[in-house]
Order: C-alpha cells, then sequence, then structure tokens
DNA sequence: GAGAAGATCTCCT
DNA sequence: GGAGATCTTCTCA
C-alpha cells in the first residue's frame, strides 16, 4: 500500500505559532528515503517563538544556526543538540519573524520495520516517542535543514491525514527539558496516545 | 581561541 | 532517580 497524501499548503503554517501547534497533531510526517517511504503520525509537538520566549534559539537575535526560523513558513528546521541528537521542527509565522513548532513524537504508521531497525528497538512506543527519538528513526539530519515541507517533491514533508486519523483529543500542558519560561502552556499532544514522550 | 551550556537519550545504581 | 555521553554553537576575551 503506498499513501499519497496532500502535503500541508504553506498558508497553514503562517499564522500564529500557538494555533499551528496543536493543530499539527494528527498529520502524517512523510520521509522519503533511499530504502523506503517512512510515514509517522505527529502525537506531540512544542511552539517556540522568537520574540516573547527565552527558551527559543531565536530569542537573542538571528544567528547562523537558526536562520532557518526567520525565513518563510513550512520550511524544516533541523538543529543537532547534546552531541548526540537532532530535533525537527517546521517554521511559522510571516517570513522575517522567528517563531517554529519542535515535534516531539511520532507514531509510527509505514515503514515501521525499518524505523525500528533505524532506532535499533523492538517496541514500537520505543520508536519516536521523544524529539531526539524520531529523527533517527525517520534519518533525519542536519541534511533536512532548510527542506521545504510543502513540496510534494520533497524528501520530507507533512501530510493530511484521513478522516479517521483527525479524531483524537488534544491536552495541553508546560514544556519539557527547557530551564527558561517552563511557565508557558506551549506543549501539546494527543491524549492517550502511547507515543507521546511523558504524560 | 577557549569555555560553557544545551528544546536529549541511555545506561547504571 | 541520577549522571555521563558527546559535539555544535554562542559568548566573551
Amino acid at each position: 500500500m503506498s499513501i499519497a497524501p496532500e502535503p500541508v499548503p504553506r498558508r497553514f503554517y503562517n499564522r500564529d505559532t500557538l494555533i499551528v501547534a496543536p493543530e499539527l497533531l494528527g498529520k502524517l510526517l512523510v520521509r522519503r528515503e533511499s530504502s523506503g517511504l517512512l510515514v509517522g503520525k505527529i502525537v506531540e509537538t512544542e511552539a517556540y517563538r522568537g520574540v516573547d520566549d527565552p527558551a527559543s534559539h531565536s530569542y537573542r537575535g538571528k544567528t547562523p544556526r537558526n536562520a532557518v526560523m526567520f525565513g518563510a513558513p513550512g520550511i524544516a528546521y533541523v538543529y543537532f543538540t547534546y552531541g548526540n541528537h537532532y530535533c525537527l521542527n517546521a517554521v511559522t509565522e510571516d517570513e522575517g519573524t522567528p517563531a517554529a513548532v519542535l515535534i516531539r513524537a511520532v507514531e509510527p504508521l509505514e515503514g515501521v520495520d525499518l524505523m525500528m531497525r533505524n532506532r535499533g528497538v523492538e517496541k514500537l512506543t520505543e520508536v519516536g516517542s521523544g524529539p531526539g527519538k524520531l529523527t533517527k528513526a525517520l534519518q533525519i539530519t542536519r541534511e533536512q535543514n532548510g527542506c521545504d515541507l510543502t513540496d510534494p517533491a520533497s524528501d520530507l514533508k507533512i501530510c493530511e491525514p484521513s478522516e479517521a486519523g483527525k479524531v483524537f483529543e488534544t491536552v495541553r500542558t508546560t514544556r519539557i527539558g527547557i530551564r527558561l519560561a517552563q511557565d508557558k502552556l506551549w506543549r501539546f499532544y494527543v491524549k492517550g496516545n502511547p507515543h507521546v514522550s511523558r504524560k
């Protein structure tokens, strides 16, 4: 079976980050890779805004690393952290406004065996239940930084799910793994989904 | 050019 | 539950 869904249009991303983040839940993260097609459903996100968010990379202004966040919406921002891990973001809001949504967890749907091999695990819930885990499962590296998520020909894109995939309850809570601005309720996840990184 | 911190994960106790 | 791994990026001298 092959999924050929429509990518989410750029105007979807060109809105308030706090609207885009919860609406990204349930969308499909589609990665076309040399050994096959890898698809995961987004089940957890976090919003990051440069202007009023001290925890964001872009809070202190534009640097070579975060330049993508200042660019057009619908672009992938991938960065390397802790010496081990990549994290995947989708850039949001108007060009010149530094904002992005961090994809924190996915539920593997297609290419599951390949993802488990990439991760070196056998439990399905261990494949994509964390920002560093899902990038490894989907083989996302800095090469995907600046990739257009709205381009049907792109190797990495975000697509509309089937109708059945849109039925779930969203939970809004505080963000994880940051020291600054922990009070903001900018993390969203699918209620009851076992692939969410933390309850 | 050197030092420190980091949107994490895994293993060990 | 806690700390190490490991390296990129930023900041400051």
